[in-house]
DNA sequence: CCCGCAACTGTTATAATGTTGCAAAACTTG
DNA sequence: CAAGTTTTGCAACATTATAACAGTTGCGGG
């Protein structure tokens, strides 16, 4: 790979919404959920930039929208989304971010820069491999993985010479 | 590895603490970092139990010692061990186990089970290199890494068959 | 068509987790 | 012991998340 992620670099991001919610939409049909009108909404405000998104971030732009919303009614949708692979949540941040590989199975690496924020979600096979290895050499029943990278993203590698 | 983890099989537990705490004061000494008695009472509380404790499970208990104690309280003594790396946070269940490496450099890796809510940690170097290289693949600079598994542990498998 | 069920939403209140700021006390060092 | 640093006590507050219950909407079967 020689191209910088998609995060680090310039790029039409309305265009990476819209493709997400059309393949939210298209996803939420095949497994028969409804994409309502205030989830596909928090899903497009999740979207709308590299950073995740804290569910009271979430709320205030949808009360912004002049919807008058509650923290459930965000969770709620969260948790929707969640549940259809569209948003992950990133635990060591206790905020939400959109699927890059959502309909494809997958077990997420986010990659969360210290300096601008932005979070690259990356699947690295060898790498759930080898967590898969060491749980079972503990004779371990995996079920789910948290596995959250903190450091240096590459743009901000160059400004903060000093970490 | 034929024994099973200590987590997952009846120890005196009481031992491990006492050994923990004698960890503790060494490596604080060698660091010029004082174990003052609060501190040592929450390391002493955290180890308590192979489950992680939230910080005000933690708080609940220095109140019935007695000690006058409010969150900051807590919070600081929390601050203060894990970054003498005698306990670690997990961060999906906002809660705190003492490390089983104080001392040794290591990378943690979690296996939480669902069932019975113990907490093993363990070292995988493997993992950790594959996480390295992952990462290394998108120039990212790794500075801390957050992984978590939860399942179900060994004794925990045997029960729930229908998980 | 409309009844009834299930899923979704609104609303209020509250729980759980974590932080700020400041003043007093304790310890450390010269 | 005096000055400075670290630690603690304390009150208030900020942030994140859930509970409980009532109302509403969409949808399939009589």
């Amino acid at each position: 790979m020689s191209a910088s992620a998609l995060p680090y670099r310039p790029h039409n991001h309305e265009a990476c919404v819209n493709q997400a919610l059309a393949d939210a939409r298209e996803i939420c049909q095949r497994q028969n959920a409804r994409l309502t009108p205030t989830r596909e909404r928090v899903l497009e405000l999740i979207w709308q930039s590299h950073k995740p998104l804290g569910a009271y971030d979430v709320l205030a732009q949808l009360t912004e929208d002049g919807h008058n919303a509650a923290p459930p009614t965000v969770y709620r949708a969260l948790d929707f989304l969640q549940q259809h692979g569209l948003v992950h949540r990133i635990a060591s941040l206790n905020a939400f971010i959109g699927c890059t590989h959502a309909g494809e199975h997958h077990t997420g690496m986010f990659l969360i820069c210290r300096a601008c924020g932005n979070v690259l979600e990356m699947t690295a096979p060898a790498v759930s491999e080898s967590v898969r290895q060491a749980a079972g050499a503990e004779n371990f029943k995996v079920s789910d993985v948290t596995l959250e990278i903190a450091g240096l993203c590459p743009s901000c590698q160059l400004e903060h010479v000093d970490e």
